[in-house]
DNA sequence: GCGATGTGCCACTCTAAGGTTGCAGGTCCG
DNA sequence: CGGACCTGCAACCTTAGAGTGGCACATCGC
């Protein structure tokens, strides 16, 4: 029985990236190259502190890094994370694909 | 510019499997090959109204869906819309590694 | 028919997540 | 130096969601 990945990771991955503010982030943050809080609220419909709070979730998930430049923090995009979340999501489909012609054979040929 | 998947539903199944409970349930039906509400509430830490209310958020999701048999209702899992999900984040980190190598190329070659 | 079993729906509680405002503390630049 | 700018922290509000309990209704087996 092998064990892929890191379930608790994936799941903090999912939960950061079940918010669509935090996907609309994640996006901006992705075609910019990485840009400050203050420069991403500009873009959005929510205040900075809002937008403060979601990087931080992001960061714990481990998809954006703050990197301190000066007075300014600049967040850049950590793809590693989307790819363990991206591999769980595959590997589960797999297993229900497996699951589902498993029973569709017990179905038709008892 | 190629417009993938669509976005909310990638926001709904990654909603809906953010939640430890509901990754059980998916798991639990994924490897029984269907189940009802009642039996998957023995094998979990809540009750069989809990799992009714994330059965209808799976099922929201397009991740499941319930077959009504004689007085019983089986729950049968569903993997299109993880496919979905997984391809939005295969894109979404290939879109990322484009933007860093770019970032990359800019830095070292001006 | 009758009890046992399973489902559906409603009201309710409680916690956490998303959002806001206000203020204090660093940092750059004229 | 002093103002302008950006960040960090704390208190607070509001709502969605996770969970529970109770009861009515349908269905199977005897």
């Amino acid at each position: 029985m092998t064990e892929p990945v890191a379930e608790a990771a994936v799941g903090d991955v999912l939960a950061a990236l079940a918010d669509p503010t935090r996907r609309r982030i994640v996006g901006a943050l992705g075609n910019a190259g990485g840009a400050t809080a203050t420069t991403l609220a500009g873009s959005l419909p929510v205040s900075r502190q809002a937008v403060v709070k979601h990087l931080q979730v992001l960061e714990g998930a481990g998809l954006v890094e703050g990197v301190r430049r000066g007075r300014e923090v600049r967040y850049e995009v950590r793809p590693d994370p989307l790819d363990v979340a991206a591999r769980w999501l595959v590997g589960l489909s797999a297993a229900w694909d497996r699951s589902l012609s498993a029973l569709k054979r017990e179905a038709e040929d008892p």
